[in-house]
DNA sequence: CGTGTTCCTGACCATTTGGTCAATAAAGGA
DNA sequence: TCCTTTATTGACCAAATGGTCAGGAACACG
């Protein structure tokens, strides 16, 4: 188990964390933090429950890490809007690279809209502290934009959570939008154009 | 226990029915179905928890009960969309009535956010029927107007999954919001200008 | 006041579930 | 090969939890 937590790991294991966390990342995003079982992270790991326990100290051990390893990738987007750029593209670069995650990792953005929801009990000091630095470095940049005319003068940081919410909806709530549009849709393709134009007409001079 | 469906229900029962869906409203809404147990919801509601399930058959049963009861509410403004109306005032009415919503009854949407997060494993029906057939409805008045040039043409459903979307978020992700922007912030009433930009700035022709 | 119905509860039960542990098997290295 | 370290597991445990039940308290009503 837990030696010195600097030791290098052994290839075995890495390959079995890798394997745990990519099962208990399935089983959170689909029940949640309670509603998922050690029993269901073994058998989608394809281990034992006392070995999971042997590689991870508790059932909460799987889930912080889970969460601390995902977040990076999950905010990267942001941090690559460049300063330099052309400020419309770069929102809209932005805007794309979220819609494609909810496509790709509709699993993280499920993980994520749960630990949200329970009130972030693992995040809430990442919350306030570098989720929201690092939300502010990006307002700052488009608020810039603002002030140099380049953009249309909107709240940045309600700006930064309508893409958010856009973009997330289809991962969390894909289900209702399925239902709701009926078979023969393909929601992300749809969504691509619809959210494109809001934000180009939301945010043109 | 349940009698006969129909049976009129004393004042107790009226009285013990509503103490106990208040609390377990409290108490899905924060911790979701898995998350809550029937002690809490006892509690919550002032009653043992045997006499819970004096009211209700299981725990499911006060779930499902939550959901079908409170979907009518929660669904009513988009109901009261006009056809007669001004357009952009129809759908910035609709879209004011949802955020006032979210502020209001923020248990509510988290309720909702858990159940289609989960699968909706209890209103599946309901998204593909019931649901599906007030949003087509709505959809089609907002075609109606797109088509008579009163509305700048977007996709009407992917329009209506967005003020899902961007209202529901302060509701849902409300920790998020909250630590992102820091202290001495109201998001509900920095969102709505922002929100009512939005639309107007996408929807005018 | 008496009696039938409704309401309420303490005690109890079966199952699930997170977690432990001693013992065994497999690697790894000299 | 031998021995140390690392992996793995069956059996087990305590707590939590959804749910039951028999009996008693409160109420309604003739």
């Amino acid at each position: 188990m837990a030696d010195q937590p600097d030791a290098p790991l052994t290839r075995i294991q890495q390959k079995n964390r890798d394997l745990i966390l990519e099962g208990a990342l399935t089983a959170f995003s689909i029940n949640g933090f309670r509603g998922a079982t050690l029993d269901q992270i073994a058998r989608a790991a394809g281990l034992s429950k006392p070995n999971v326990l042997y590689y991870f100290a508790s059932k909460d051990d799987i889930h912080k890490t889970l969460l601390t390893t995902l977040l990076d990738m999950w905010l990267a987007p942001m941090i690559r809007i460049d300063p330099q750029g052309e400020p419309l593209a770069e929102v809209m670069g932005y805007v794309r690279a979220k819609l494609d995650m909810s496509r790709r990792f509709p699993r993280e953005s499920r993980l994520f809209a749960y630990e949200i929801l329970q009130g972030a009990p693992h995040l809430t000091e990442i919350l306030g502290g570098s989720l929201r630095q690092i939300v502010d470095t990006a307002a700052a940049i488009l608020q810039g934009w603002m002030d140099q005319g380049r953009l249309a003068r909107v709240d940045p940081h309600h700006l930064i959570f309508s893409i958010w919410a856009l973009t997330q909806h289809y991962a969390d709530f894909d289900v209702q939008v399925r239902a709701v549009l009926g078979p023969g849709h393909d929601p992300f393709i749809e969504a691509d154009p619809f959210i494109e134009n809001l934000y180009r007409r939301m945010l043109a001079v």
